[in-house]
DNA sequence: AACATCGTGAGAATCGTTCTCATGTCGTCC
DNA sequence: GGACGACATGAGAACGATTCTCACGATGTT
């Protein structure tokens, strides 16, 4: 019975600091740098070491409990997500967000990369331009 | 007769160096990152500085002449490229790249903006996988 | 040939991100 | 409840890509 160990090692443990990241994630529903993210916790009194954000951030991203993707710069920047598959429609000046769904274009990346030969595939798509509020 | 003057500066010369970086992407068709690409003008036996590279690379990819994108890992990388809009399947394994389009994407990005009243709109497309050779 | 302008190179400076490692915290087993 | 081992954290150093600085070189023009 050595064998059969479905949960050999909890890993995550439930930390202030990760209680603190999670909650200014939620503070927010646009995408921010790590920096900022890690700003915003200093301004509440709270203190988190900018190094403990970025490997918080690391570790949802690996969950998938946040979305991570790249500004123009190639800043990488953070948002909580939903769980499920999607992408995003950004303000470039704002950066309001709004998640989109596209399942034709799911099916087309992965036609065209059949088509072509490639295997285990991933895509990134994000649409950006200037919302309503901006324009 | 003063007021036509279509061309008021050349501005662009051609030297060595923007030679030696154009002759270069002409020598591979996938992505490299601009110091792979300076590494290899200097195996070439041609010497450019790093910070040449990168202003040349920065000038063509403004003049729409290569195409730049950022790899997973947030890097630039460049590549000359077609000057009509399209994607790239990129070889995560050895960078070989497939030019795709895909004007159903292209209509769907823009009617996905229109819906959400967002205006001036692009996106970015990306798609990569394991190309035939490295699977 | 002389000039004004733009281009270049070497290295310093930036800036985001990751690593190091000594110390703190958590959960667990007596 | 106390001791322990494993994981987590923080401060700062280290890193790596990119950009900036500025003195010098090349270009095209008069």
């Amino acid at each position: 019975m050595t064998s059969t160990d479905p949960t050999p090692r909890p890993a995550v443990r439930p930390t202030r600091q990760r209680r603190a990241v999670a909650a200014a994630l939620a503070g927010f529903d646009d995408f921010r740098s790590a920096q900022e993210i890690h700003d915003l916790i200093s301004r509440q009194g709270e203190s988190v070491g900018l190094a403990t954000v970025y490997r918080t951030l690391a570790t949802l991203a690996d969950a998938g409990e946040v979305d991570m993707l790249r500004n123009e710069d190639g800043e990488a920047i953070w948002r909580s997500c939903s769980d499920t598959h999607h992408h995003h429609l950004v303000c470039r000046t704002c950066g309001a967000t709004v998640e989109v769904e596209g399942p034709a274009v799911e099916r087309w990346t992965s036609a065209i990369a059949t088509e072509h030969g490639y295997g285990d595939i991933s895509h990134t798509l994000e649409i950006f331009g200037t919302c309503p509020a901006c324009r």
